[in-house]
DNA sequence: CCCGGCTTCTGACATTTGTCATGTACGTCG
DNA sequence: CGACGTACATGACAAATGTCAGAAGCCGGG
């Protein structure tokens, strides 16, 4: 009985290299590779897998959000997260979409490999690393709106575009912008957006 | 007569998964791996290998530091550098380091495998796509001085402590900002950071 | 039902910015 | 030498931003 995976990441090199590695185990086979998020989709939509196995960022939908649909359609198919920087906010946000793994690609190939049998088993794995991050970190303080904001502002628009963007009013979001950088300790929103990346909580 | 490999990456898995790829190949040994900078720079010291494969981002120091230093140290060794995230301007910097190999993750494993031995021969390979937006990108048009209050600018500090920090005085620093801000065509100058950042100007 | 929190707005104010004109000093290159 | 570009500065003004007070509506818990 063996444990049929998909592999979805953009990096050629590391993909290749981990179907390599993974084949080596006796009881894994790499059915399907996936370079872009909407290509994971189809490959899985076509091959069924057992454990499907996404990198976070990738181009055209993100390892969440493709996560998410598997969900839907494929309710038979495991689904875990690999991520070279894994932020706290991602984390929240894989559980949420029923991901069972979440490791950083500072594991193993054996432990990867143990960790896709205890997902397709039924459990799920956190990397305890990670999970210590995300608990000290903690919620996001921000208000949905706040964070809303936050993220318009976040590749330096001035204030009026945000504004019309998010269809509130100038005074409005400068209220948000201005409750959103308190909450978080910054100097200015620019700082704020810097920290609630880090925090994973735009 | 084998090919001796220094392969540095902070990242276990990918490290793992390309030692055992590059295995396969007849000519090449993987004789080091390391997961920082400096304990590349060590390994590099004991195992004195033929090719140096080193990651971009690691932590201590980046790859490009890395370089520079073994060339120095250790003439002899030719060093290349493995990227995911490949920004104009660290190509520019690694070339002038001395690196003789720039490509991206999403190669093959053979095409990387013929890349090492290519270098090794002493020859130059940049990847193409990398090295046609290094040259659309061209060179940056800031100023040494615009270049490095940008950089005190990137984390959101107000002017007062970029100033500070650049002993200068407020005035010059957002005249300084303000020629950087209209050379890149930014709305503002937090925009401009990230306009620097792509093109790896800073 | 009333209180508190979230959302939304307005208006006013201080501070921080972006922009411009203008000036000095120091190199280099013709 | 004189022109030119770069580095650095000042001062002044307009625009953007940050902060505060206040006020209205909505919703959920006690």
């Amino acid at each position: 009985m063996t444990l049929r995976v998909l592999l979805a990441d953009d990096e050629h090199l590391i993909r290749g290299a981990l179907a390599a590695l993974l084949a080596l185990e006796e009881d894994l086979v790499v059915v399907a590779e996936a370079a872009t998020g909407p290509e994971a989709l189809a490959m899985a939509r076509a091959h069924a897998p057992d454990v499907a196995v996404l990198d976070l960022q990738m181009p055209g939908a993100d390892g969440v959000s493709v996560a998410t649909t598997l969900r839907a359609e494929l309710p038979g198919c495991r689904t875990m997260i690999v991520t070279s920087h894994g932020r706290p906010g991602h984390l929240k946000r894989a559980l949420a979409a029923g991901v069972r793994g979440f490791v950083p690609k500072t594991v193993s190939a054996q432990r990867l490999a143990e960790i896709i049998r205890t997902v397709h088993a039924g459990n799920r794995y956190v990397d305890p690393e990670l999970a210590a991050d995300a608990i000290s970190a903690g919620d996001s303080p921000l208000t949905a709106r706040e964070a809303e904001v936050l993220e318009f502002a976040a590749d330096g628009a001035p204030v009026a575009e945000i504004a019309e963007r998010a269809a509130l009013s100038q005074g409005t979001v400068r209220n948000y912008l201005s409750s959103a950088v308190s909450k978080l300790g910054a100097e200015n929103r620019h700082a704020a957006v810097r920290i609630a990346r880090e925090r994973g909580w735009v």
